[in-house]
DNA sequence: GCGACAG
DNA sequence: ATCTTGTCGC
């Protein structure tokens, strides 16, 4: 099924041992300085392998829009489960290394991988700041589904180990993965997704870096010779 | 062998 | 991820 799909030339062992070194660089514990500000980043896809990635800043009190960047970006690797990173860490690069933020939020997993890997770990390692992962279905591990109410979770656990939460932002709506990027303790992600929740079941940071991506992969696909900036 | 499988 | 309107329910 998957070989089939695989270009020839790609190696998933030695993208393997590329993730196991991003994840014994990752930290599980707090290291913010401040909390002023949150990036959400994501990516929207136009036609073939072309898509937009988006970085929005936002100020972490009022969610006001602080700064945002687009760029467009060409996706050479094809989707693999548990090898999303390379396809779109290098997009997600390109936004995020221009808004300065003290935390940043991705529409993926963190160490809920099976080799807590996830594109949020790469994001957070490369980048050597806090990030997390909310993610909208699950990769791995195992969890009881927490209670329908705003706020309430249960550990998301591969066997002993715990690699995340299952966190329901939103009543009478499925719940949301949240796990560690870097440089975040599990305990400030869930406290971090929830502060910047708001009307969609996402947290505001990167439902706002969703639509613009999609604005953007939306009006390309209608006219591919407007530049749009 | 079978099921699961971020976006 | 994306293609897509209405519809059922709180």
């Amino acid at each position: 099924m998957l070989p089939i799909l695989h270009p020839p030339g790609i190696d998933l062992n030695k993208l393997m041992q590329i993730q196991n070194r991003i994840a014994k660089n990752v930290k599980r514990e707090d290291h913010l300085k401040k909390l002023e500000t949150v990036a959400g980043c994501d990516i929207s896809f136009a036609k073939h392998n072309i898509a937009w990635a988006a970085c929005v800043v936002l100020d972490y009190r009022t969610l006001d829009p602080l700064d945002q960047k687009v760029e467009k970006v060409r996706l050479r690797f094809p989707y693999i489960p548990t090898f999303l990173a390379f396809r779109e860490l290098e997009g997600m690069l390109k936004t995020a290394r221009g808004a300065e933020a003290d935390v940043y939020v991705v529409g993926a997993h963190g160490i809920a991988h099976p080799r807590r890997a996830g594109l949020a770990c790469h994001l957070g390692v490369i980048l050597d700041r806090p990030t997390f992962g909310v993610a909208k279905s699950k990769l791995c591990g195992d969890a009881n589904m927490p209670p329908n109410r705003r706020g309430s979770y249960t550990l998301l656990k591969d066997g002993s180990e715990t690699i995340g939460a299952v966190l329901r932002t939103l009543p009478n709506a499925k719940p949301v993965y949240v796990s560690v990027g870097n440089k975040i303790s599990l305990k400030t992600a869930i406290k971090i997704t929830l502060h910047t929740t708001r009307k969609h079941r996402l947290p505001e940071p990167i439902q706002a870096a969703h639509e613009l991506a999609t604005h953007h992969a939306k009006v390309a696909s209608l006219d591919p010779s407007t530049p749009c900036f």
